[in-house]
DNA sequence: ATAATGCTTGAATAGTTGCTCATACTTTCA
DNA sequence: TGAAAGTATGAGCAACTATTCAAGCATTAT
């Protein structure tokens, strides 16, 4: 299905070819820009490999530094600064016991896109 | 539903606190790190809030280069470079018709992880 | 041919990011 | 009270990234 056909280039915009429809049926159907950067931040959040298996372990259950430090072979310091990062975008949420900080992933909507993701993956 | 009853700290891997169960039961369920870099690789191509803006642009229709540039407001070299990243990715095909260049998505599960993150943006 | 158009590309640069290291905070235990 | 354990945090640095700028390529028009 040709999307293009008797859609020839016509001049707009100082010396650029516009297809002047499909830009203005695309800018309809877009969300305010405020969104879509909302949007990618949220992407961004499960863009690094620390941040992806570290909410990936936490589908499993809700652990504790300690235990995510030494399941991901990193530095305590190093998962807790990240884990700073997951609190404040609100994808994992604290709950403390004595000394020890319990982890655990804030909803399941986190889950769903991590899935959605790894559906891609796997072709 | 308390998911650490009953299950004590106990001494692991010089001086941690580990949860071992919780841990073992973590490491088990989660994929190779391989995968889990790849599904990273694949969540920060969409971190990024020009190339989210060109996607959903691209679920509206096929469009050039120009046509992007213009819709964005930014310039064609910057558009460019972004869509190098999306076809590197294979996020996105190229059709080209005489001198002019049509990105589209690739395939439809672009579109649907786009939704499952809009999703949970809107709450 | 020559010029113009649409797009691509490499280098340069400013901004961002993830980790380390040292330090500090909080709670428990002796 | 002091020490230790678990975690948090700020500064610093190396690595990465997105855009700009200038140049180049391919195709069409003159």
């Amino acid at each position: 299905m040709p999307t293009m056909m008797n859609k020839k280039p016509i001049k707009v915009c100082g010396n650029k070819v516009i297809h002047e429809n499909l830009v203005k049926k695309a800018k309809k159907s877009m969300p305010d820009d405020a969104v879509l950067y909302d949007l990618a931040d949220l992407f961004r959040v499960f863009g690094d490999g620390t941040r992806i298996r570290i909410l990936h372990a936490l589908m499993s259950s809700e652990m504790c530094v300690c235990d995510i430090s030494f399941l991901l072979g990193m530095t305590e310091s190093a998962i807790s600064h990240q884990l700073r990062v997951l609190r404040q975008t609100r994808m994992v949420t604290q709950r403390k016991d004595g000394r020890v900080v319990y982890y655990a992933l804030a909803d399941n909507h986190i889950q769903t896109i991590l899935q959605c993701g790894l559906d891609h993956i796997v072709e």
